[in-house]
RNA sequence: GCCCAAGUGGCGGAAUGGUAGACGCAGGGGAUUCAAAAUCCCCCGGUCGAAAGAUCGUGUCGGUUCGAGUCCGACCUUGGGCACCA
């Protein structure tokens, strides 16, 4: 009998898919359409087994669909811009773009074995100029529309290097080549302005139903809208132009709870009294010397610097309160300057225990409630309840005395609104979208600055402004930069001597569009409206979780901007119909340390395991960091075309699927694809044996189709909900059920060509094998998915548990349709019941039909 | 620090509030074989027991329910995000 032989079926089949253009996406028939798209690589050089896992994913969602009768687009591109090419560029003295080209054809060719049924002619790079210079051509729409614009914001600068970093780039306040202390820099740079959108970006997420509700949540807060009062200090002793500080607060009962006045370093006043005081100039420069990240800002020590300035109380002048410059305040959230109420903020606690300030406690537990509570100013914690929860007020203004802090919060605004102290306000921490980088490797923003015109804008026919190639990483800072005959170019407006933009877009812009792009990607315009109306939107989108937030939210925001500039339907305000975030696949960190103590990574093919521990091929050991996210920053990544070269892509495609649900992270292991490979053999060797059966006993039949049956109806539902893994576990005993079944050659060969079916999306070329073995008709890929028969699906008889006190005691088998009185009867009949029951009677007896019955004595 | 998840046998995991551990891996036993590989069959959460069975058991502690892996509250641990990694 044949054998198995993935090396020989796998491209046989391929050519079969290639030669039909089966996946090439047509705007053909009457059939709907459906777009399945997986979020693009970046091109780090070699595919890993997350690619594998992802891809594999969206492969199944689009065969499944292209069987079920659906115009199928499924296209492939790739990320290519970005960080890691100049970090090559600078390391190894080559090219971004050969680097990044170079990484694209190694990876493009490490994917075809693997038979995924992708559009291939759809595919682009961002970094093609084709691409980015369509990209051009919506900034310059964006930026007439008035989505674009420029303002100053801090970056990390690394003095040595003479460079902006990346946060990533900053280890404890270092730049990571050259170790110098980062500083804060204000550069102006361009904005989108994704925040005009905050309330319709939060309020349209209600629509996104096949979301998962954790990447909505995620967002909700991230947008983040907060009802508050906005007010004034009136000031004491601050320097002129300074008698009010503006404050924002989402908690205004607890005004008369205020301790102090906070400011941001970077609020105007900080700025005012550095210049005079070299104290707070100190301080200040040493706030600033911290990143830019959030994070880092969180998780510093809370400090705080005595301006010696007081503010005067809005219900009570004769009340000072001191101002403080405070690191953990934020320039870019509300007003940049707060109050302090130790009392009811953890944070504001810390402060005032720090720096002896008095704690006031202004409301307290509900009356009934109080029981162990320690008040704030006898050293009890801060007391943060939920707004939600009612709360009694001992220093209440405004409202009830037992209010929940929601009314309290509006009781207190419509209060201050009478008495004329500020108004109520809505806003959102969501911040615009800053997209200048000061790097060579990305999309050039179409500008052109001149000493007369100021800021004009590239003329459309110029586009693409491409890159220029003849650039250095010998030298720090940006190439183009230093470029003079790139840099320096006539006004597109006057014409005199003018220098372009230097800046480069963030290659979250890239990936804000892409998507749109695919509809027809060599189209002289960023979309063809006519193919766009058709294929948008994304039916079903799949990608990680990290990007829940950053590149989906910019997506949205992007939809919105194309849509006003006429790039896309407003039926595509939400590009992404449905939404599935896979886990990640982890893998072990392999680090040695270098002479400054920093880690060094190692890829785990340059690791030699010995036992539990590791070591180079020097001989070096290297500490193991378990089970953390591939990255390539890391070099934790794995290598699958090893696997695809040993066991063929199926085997590889089946693993990935089979063991581990999709949404959950999975520490790769090599150990299961051995086992893959035995059962796709063991499939193969079972539809050979149903192929050559002559049986003629019908005896089992009915067994094995009624098995087929509830196997084609559990298999659909799984594919549909991205139960893969659990889907396959039913194919696995299908398999068995075959292997197994006392049935004629006639069922066993419709069992098997089911099963091949079934197994098609996921074993894509097995199953063509199969399907031509055992007599199916054309090509599987374009034979219609199997139904289910109903009726092959019931079971004449049920077995029930029976439960005494919801405990297992016993189980009864009766007929399906068996009354709930007859099986109450039946139950309590078994000698198991009548045990425990001992002569007394039920105190109740539970029957749920079909499923249980529990007997409570 | 803040936001969002996840936690079930030796391992990956299954389970519309209704028989916890499907299916697979590893392990043990057997068949086949001159022998092996491959294949096929059986067993496989802990404790007690010869067995029948009993009992405990889904990160921890509480709660709701006739019944909780599943719902609620608190905690612990791990992971993701925190705006210049992509």
């Amino acid at each position: 009998m044949a054998r198995y032989t993935p090396a020989e079926i796998e491209p046989k089949w391929q050519d079969a898919w290639h030669e039909a253009g089966s996946f090439e996406a047509r705007r053909t028939g009457d059939k709907p359409k459906y777009y399945v798209l997986e979020m693009f690589p970046y091109p780090s050089g070699r595919i890993h087994i997350g690619h594998v896992r992802n891809y594999t994913m969206g492969d199944v969602v689009a065969r499944y669909k292209r069987a079920t009768g659906h115009n199928v687009l499924h296209p492939m591109g790739f990320d290519a811009f970005g960080m890691p090419a100049e970090n090559a560029a600078m390391a190894s003295g080559g090219h971004p773009k050969t680097w990044t080209y170079d990484n694209i054809d190694t990876m493009v060719k490490q994917m075809k074995p693997l038979g995924f049924s992708l559009d291939w002619s759809r595919m682009f790079a961002t970094c093609d100029p084709e691409y980015y210079g369509q990209q051009q051509a919506l900034f310059l729409d964006f930026l007439e529309k008035g989505l674009v614009y420029r303002k100053n914001a801090v970056v990390n600068w690394d003095p040595v290097d003479m460079t902006v970093l990346a946060n990533e780039q900053v280890e404890d306040g270092r730049g990571w080549r050259s170790g110098a202390l980062v500083e804060r820099r204000e550069l102006t740079q361009w904005f989108f302005r994704i925040s005009d959108y905050s309330e319709e970006l939060l309020d349209a997420l209600d629509t996104l139903d096949d979301w998962p509700a954790k990447v909505k949540t995620m967002q909700a807060n991230w947008i983040g809208r907060s009802r508050g009062l906005q007010f004034a200090f009136s000031t004491v002793d601050a320097p002129e132009g300074f008698d009010r500080i503006e404050v924002y607060t989402t908690r205004p009962d607890t005004l008369l709870g205020a301790s102090f006045v906070g400011v941001s370093p970077d609020h105007p006043l900080a700025r005012q009294l550095e210049r005079d005081n070299d104290e707070i100039a100190a301080f200040n420069a040493e706030c600033r010397r911290m990143g830019t990240s959030e994070e880092e800002l969180e998780k510093a020590e809370k400090r705080g610097f005595d301006t010696g300035i007081t503010v005067r109380h809005p219900f009570d002048t004769s009340w000072e309160l001191p101002v403080y410059i405070a690191n953990f305040i934020l320039m870019d959230y509300g007003t940049g300057a707060i109050f302090g109420c130790p009392a009811h903020d953890q944070r504001d606690l810390d402060f005032a225990r720090k720096y002896e300030l008095p704690v006031t406690t202004v409301f307290a537990p509900a009356m009934g409630e109080e029981g162990t509570f320690i008040l704030p100013e006898e050293g009890g914690p801060a007391y943060v309840p939920p707004k939600a929860e009612t709360v009694r007020y001992i220093k209440g203004f405004a409202g009830q005395e037992a209010q929940t802090g929601d009314e309290a919060l509006e009781a207190a605004i419509a209060f201050c609104e009478e008495q004329g102290v500020g108004q109520g306000v809505t806003k959102f921490r969501l911040r615009d979208w800053g997209l200048s980088r000061q790097r060579y490797w990305g999309c050039p923003i179409p500008v052109v600055h001149c000493e007369t015109c100021g800021v004009v804008p590239e003329k459309k026919e110029n586009l693409p402004i491409e890159l220029p190639d003849d650039v250095s990483f010998d030298v720090p800072g940006n190439p183009l930069d230093r470029h003079p005959t790139w840099r320096d170019v006539p006004c597109p407006n006057c014409g005199a001597a003018a220098r372009r933009e230097t800046d480069t877009m963030d290659t979250f812009v890239d990936s804000s569009w892409y998507f749109a792009r695919f509809t027809a990607p060599r189209a002289e315009t960023p979309t063809d409206r006519a193919e766009a109306d058709y294929w948008m939107n994304v039916d079903q989108y799949i990608g990680g979780i990290e990007h829940a937030i950053l590149h989906l939210l910019y997506s949205r925001f992007f939809a919105r901007a194309m849509h006003l500039t006429g790039h896309l339907p407003e039926t595509a305000n939400e590009p992404f119909d449905a939404l599935f975030t896979q886990g990640m696949v982890t893998h072990a960190i392999f680090q040695t340390k270098d002479k400054a103590g920093r880690p060094v990574y190692h890829f785990p093919e340059d690791v030699e395991l010995r036992g539990d521990s590791a070591f180079l091929k020097d001989g070096t050991e290297v500490e193991i960091v378990p089970s953390a996210k591939m990255s390539k920053s890391k070099k934790n990544v794995v290598d699958p075309v090893s696997i695809i070269d040993q066991y063929g892509a199926d085997t590889a495609r089946w693993f990935v699927l089979s063991d581990s649900p999709p949404e959950r992270d999975v520490e790769w292991t090599a150990a299961g694809a051995e086992a893959a490979s035995r059962h796709l053999a063991r499939v193969y060797r079972i539809a050979s044996e149903a192929a050559a059966s002559e049986a003629s006993s019908q005896e089992g039949d009915e067994v094995l189709l009624r098995e087929m049956h509830k196997t084609i109806d559990e298999v659909t539902k799984g594919v549909e909900s991205f139960g893969f893994n659990a889907a396959i576990a039913r194919l696995y005993a299908f398999t068995n059920a075959l292997s197994k079944a006392e049935a004629g050659g006639e069922a066993k060969r419709e069992a098997a060509r089911v099963l091949a079916q079934l197994m098609s999306p996921m074993t894509p070329h097995l199953s063509e094998e199969l399907w031509s073995m055992l007599g199916g008709e054309g090509l599987i890929v374009d034979a219609p998915w199997p139904e289910a028969d109903p009726a092959m699906m019931v079971e004449d008889t049920v077995t029930l548990p029976i439960q005494i006190n919801g405990k297992r005691r016993a189980e009864i088998a009766v007929p399906k349709d068996m009354d709930k009185a007859e099986v109450e009867k039946t139950a309590l009949a078994h000698h198991a019941v009548v045990k425990a029951l001992d002569g007394a009677e039920p105190k109740k007896v539970i029957v749920v039909p079909g499923r249980i019955v529990n007997v409570v004595v």
